[in-house]
DNA sequence: CTTCATATTGTCCTTTGGGGCAGTGACACC
DNA sequence: GGTGTCACTGCCCCAAAGGACAATATGAAG
């Protein structure tokens, strides 16, 4: 699996073996002295790759610069390369999300496996993300009346029960049913429950 | 939130010292001098409570306890402690699933705060199986055609179609269909979709 | 002012779903 | 042989959903 390999790491002969490694590996690579410069560099998130950052840098810290990625959206996987692990600092990156936390020097065993790993789980990331995304594209094109039409029939509304909530007639619930199944793209009531069920839309306790 | 912590560590007095401490913050605690011994007990997965375990005790090894666990579908919650921690084992602990990795000696603040996350990660979990627990319940009541019939409702099919793929009439299927949204104790088939998407039994890309 | 999107509604007809009532046939268990 | 469960099915009727054809009303955009 190709993948370009952000490194962020401050020691700039340890980037430059680093890339040399990874480049031998077939990865493509771009380093990046710092956190800050890592972030200005505004990557596409959705291309294939994954970071491999120092935990102690000037400026940003590793930690925090992973912070700064999840709270603005970003999926691209995480490796820590540290000299000095501290148990706290380590629990809590890898809980956070990270794909592994490895100690210098680093066996480029270990590393490839690491890198190959997160590759992986960042591809079957998006295209879980990419299916979930069809279907947002849709929602969004509803308009306010659909969508609350939408929202009732996934709770097992019929109708007659829904024209009534909405204040309107039957006739008129059916031609906005018939614009959310179009727009949806779905043939059955069942597609468009298990679509609204994947989004994260139906209450766990029905209703 | 009351709890039982399984405290599994091979020093004595370290046993005797958290059990005093565990005890002092009102929790129940019972101690072992072993990951086997902890094994015979044969615990209650769904009681209150988390495991309090050392990495390094003679015989099985903490992360080995963990393994088995795993494999044996425990959901109990487990705080690693223990004396010297190296990154790779305390990396595979947190990945797989370990509540926290602390170091002896543990500060009260930070074992409660752990613990207190433990039992409440442990309940939500609980509950959350809880719901599903009730579906798998109903769904293993139906026969074998009445499963069938389940599966092909929740993929959307109409009752023609079913009849037709299962070699039967529409009145038959309706029969079927009657007892499947009887036994669910359901009332829409969205309610039926929906329990059928959380149990995992429809694949991600419908048809 | 015209055009477009949105929301609304009516009439009429067909297809599906749901269910009552009644009955048949296979098979297992006691 | 009696009893039960499960699967199957026909006839009939009602409720719900889907859709064709047609039309009104309103507000934003150009």
């Amino acid at each position: 699996m190709p993948g370009l390999v952000h490194v962020v790491d401050d020691d700039a002969s340890f980037r430059t073996a680093i890339e040399r490694r990874l480049k031998l590996a077939g990865y493509d690579v771009v380093t990046y002295a710092s956190a800050q410069d890592f972030l200005n560099a505004a990557l596409d998130d959705e291309q294939p790759g994954c970071i491999l950052l120092d935990v102690r840098i000037p400026g940003l810290s590793g930690p925090e610069l992973q912070s700064r990625l999840i709270a603005a959206g970003s999926t691209l996987p995480i490796i820590f390369l540290t000299g000095h692990a501290d148990t706290p600092t380590t629990v809590q990156a890898i809980k956070a999300g990270a794909e592994d936390f490895l100690t210098k020097p680093v066996s480029s065993e270990l590393l490839l496996d690491a890198i190959a790993r997160a590759l992986a789980r960042q591809d079957a990331a998006r295209s879980h993300r990419g299916r979930l995304e069809a279907f947002r594209a849709h929602l969004a094109t509803l308009t306010q009346r659909e969508r609350q039409v939408f929202d009732l029939i996934v709770r097992g509304k019929i109708n007659k029960q829904i024209a009534y909530e909405l204040g309107t007639t039957e006739r008129t619930v059916k031609a906005h049913r018939h614009q959310v199944m179009e727009k949806m793209q779905v043939h059955s009531l069942a597609e468009l429950v298990s679509i609204a069920e994947r989004l994260g839309m139906l209450d766990p306790n029905g209703r």
